[in-house]
RNA sequence: GGAGGGGUGGCCGAGCGGUCAAUGGCAGCAGACUGUAAAUCUGCCGGACUUAGUCCUACGAAGGUUCAAAUCCUUCCCCCUCCA
């Protein structure tokens, strides 16, 4: 048995249906992961994480070995143990610290010298130590150690950190210990440059991955940069393993990523924007924190399976907000997970059906207020 | 009755001659959030005019001093503390 399995199930246009087989399941793609960074979906009971139809989940490498560490989580029986989730995990490899942690941080050839953001102590993570800890939190996807480079880069700065990253990314697969239903996967980076990227694609394939992630989108270039530089990029992609965009995004991000042939999402959006108030739904996004909802009896969306929608009132998850109540940060995330679910549910539905075109023309629509009542 | 302290924008609370339409905080009204230093951050928040800005009304009330007062003086009203 090879490493990972992936099956390709379906394709529509360039998007595609297919299943990941890890050690702990599968996940049907497109998916979306969501993000539960300290070993924790915020504001969510794992069952219920599991229970909104995600597959699978992401964890960090950075925040882990900094506290419990990662091997605590290893001696405690490894992180789906740990934290009572036992279909597949994702770990990110702290290249995104590398970015969002800058101030905090020194970057050298080997690797990178963190500050804590908890208690200014001192810690290093080299590609080595990135897959060792990975290893030890037992994650069914191992990210290689990159530098997720910032916005706006000069072309040779993007270069630099690119070819880092791709030294790197030799260095985490030397380090990767290969095990049945585990898998590595490489990281594209070269910013919004067409030649970079593709620079990078043949770098990684060179080494030979388990899945291929784009990183470094998402971070300011805009949209119509980011799916131009997508558009170059996945058609460089080997077809047979699994293509990963990584911390995307808003809906629409999603729907246009998928479109041009990513299969695996991860964002803090649903989960972050849960609790600042913010809820996605098939109309749009509702700022649940706004006085206009003060005395609406209706339901968030009518239309929605989720408990904040099934048993509560706008009115009420008002409430919630404005007084600062945790079933409010509760209740929004649930929400807000299952709309991602659901969509990413829509278009695996209409990638399989040939219906994709009708599907996005329809979401755009709606999105935009369309021809249904505005909420 | 005596002594002392205080009354500031929706609330709390700084300011104690000009740089004050008045620091902060809260409440309120919006916005942002993309591999989570995030239950966070940002903006607005007396009124009018479209912003910069200009004007008006404002720091218990009424007078006064001064080129200039939330800030100094006088009287009055109200609140609090202590002593009788």
């Amino acid at each position: 048995m090879s490493a990972l399995g992936f099956d390709l199930l379906a394709q529509d246009g360039a998007a595609r249906r297919g299943r990941v087989h890890t050690a702990h399941g599968e996940i049907d793609t497109p998916a979306f992961m969501p993000v539960g960074t300290a070993a924790t979906v915020k504001a969510m009971r794992p069952e219920s994480v599991a229970e909104t139809g995600a597959q699978i989940v992401l964890a960090n490498t950075y925040h882990l070995m900094l506290r419990p560490g990662a091997e605590r989580i290893e001696r405690l029986g490894g992180l789906h143990q740990f934290m009572n989730w036992p279909k597949p995990i994702l770990t990110d490899s702290g290249g995104y610290q590398v970015m969002s942690l800058a101030s905090l941080r020194q970057l050298d050839e080997q690797g990178v010298t963190f500050r804590s953001h908890l208690d200014g102590s001192e810690h290093r993570l080299t590609p080595q130590r990135s897959i060792e800890i990975q290893h030890a939190l037992d994650a069914d996807i191992t990210m290689a150690f990159d530098e997720c480079t910032k916005w706006p880069v000069e072309q040779e700065d993007a270069a630099k950190s690119m070819r880092l990253s791709m030294r790197w990314a030799r260095q985490s697969k030397d380090a990767f210990k290969a095990r049945d239903g585990y898998g590595l996967f490489g990281i594209v980076q070269g910013s919004v440059f067409p030649e970079l990227r593709a620079e990078s694609v043949a770098a990684l394939t060179g080494i030979g991955f388990d899945g291929y992630a784009i990183g470094g989108l998402a971070v300011g270039e805009g949209q119509e940069a980011m799916f131009a530089t997508l558009d170059i990029t996945t058609r460089l992609m080997p077809a047979d393993k699994p293509r990963y965009l990584m911390g995307v995004g808003k809906p629409a991000d999603i729907v246009g990523a998928v479109r041009r042939g990513i299969d695996m999402f991860d964002c803090v959006l649903p989960t972050r924007s849960g609790r600042t108030a913010q809820a996605f739904t098939r109309r749009g996004t509702v700022n649940l924190r706004n006085a206009r909802h003060q005395d609406d009896g209706r339901a968030l969306d009518e239309q929605c399976r989720c408990p904040a929608c099934r048993d509560y009132s706008r009115a009420y998850l008002h409430h919630l907000i404005r007084n600062e109540e945790v079933l409010g940060l509760m209740l929004l995330t649930w929400h807000n997970l299952v709309y991602y679910q659901e969509l990413m549910a829509g278009l695996r539905q209409a990638i399989a059906g040939g219906s994709l075109d009708a599907f996005c023309a329809e979401f755009e629509t709606v999105q935009n207020g369309g021809d249904i009542a505005p909420l």
